[in-house]
DNA sequence: TATTGTTATACTCTATAACTATA
DNA sequence: TATAGTTATAGAGTATAACAATA
């Protein structure tokens, strides 16, 4: 094909019937990624929405409601029930914006910040086993490309 | 590109608080490719479960429900509703193992076959719609590693 | 005794629409 | 008129346990 390496497709280790369909493995792959973190976070009452959600709470960012449902792709009702189970618990703390009064800004407490410290500690290893067979270069390299599949269509 | 940045960490365009979380990206790229791929599927009235299901009876691995279940990461009691609705569908079928009487072996149809193919062209569409930012290369080294996380761990 | 497929059930997640308060 | 947040609700997806037939 074109000018390509050696042969037409390399298709290495073949993994079943849809081992070649982008979207299959991203799927099954997200799922193995999911469940490791999710037994990670179980050991601090959290869930991966929850965990992400208290992330960007603690992150610099100071996003409203409106802005974590974009980034994490949910419908902003849905934020609503996270950012409240959070706020009940005395992790995160809905800011008023002063300069418009219809947006929260979601942030973290003292509590959640080192809270977060920790389950983001269990996550890494968490993630980290389950990336073990990939070597630094190749988890940067995936890092890099999933991102542009992420963010950039 | 092969130069590298001889850095500690490139952490290229930063996509945001999460942006060098691996899970994260997993997950919000899955979401991305799930809704092309799910838009793509509404007009042969298949979801992405029931497209997979259904790829993998027309496939040559000849594989029964458990073994659908697993390569999923379905729960065998979700793989029955699957093919329950495929073969009303007359697009799938449930052929008896002669040597173990227990099982299943999930085949499809002659109707399935062609709904498969068009069913596939048009997810494959959308597939390359949603990795346009990927050239081919890159496509296949994604393909590659995530190939690995998703079925080495 | 273990496994495949199945049923039933409860739970979580998701999608949609409507409402309020602000802009 | 449009937007941020909220509420309510129905539907889809998920997890679990139990059961029958077969190994």
């Amino acid at each position: 094909m074109e000018g390509m390496t050696q042969q037409t497709a390399p298709v290495d280790v073949d993994a079943g019937p849809l081992g070649g369909d982008v979207s299959f493995l991203l799927a099954r792959a997200n799922a193995v990624a999911g469940a490791a973190a999710s037994a990670a976070l179980k050991a601090f009452d959290l869930k991966v929405r929850s965990y992400a959600v208290l992330a960007l709470a603690g992150s610099d960012a100071r996003m409203n409601q409106r802005e974590i449902a974009e980034y994490l792709r949910l419908d902003p009702s849905q934020v609503v029930a996270l950012v409240d189970d959070l706020q009940k618990r005395g992790l995160a703390a809905r800011e008023p914006d002063t300069r418009d009064r219809r947006t929260n800004v979601v942030t973290s407490t003292t509590e959640g910040e080192s809270l977060l410290a920790e389950a983001r500690t269990a996550v890494a290893e968490a993630e980290h086993r389950a990336q073990a067979p990939l070597t630094r270069i190749e988890r940067d390299m995936l890092s890099h490309l999933l991102r542009r599949v992420a963010f950039d269509s």
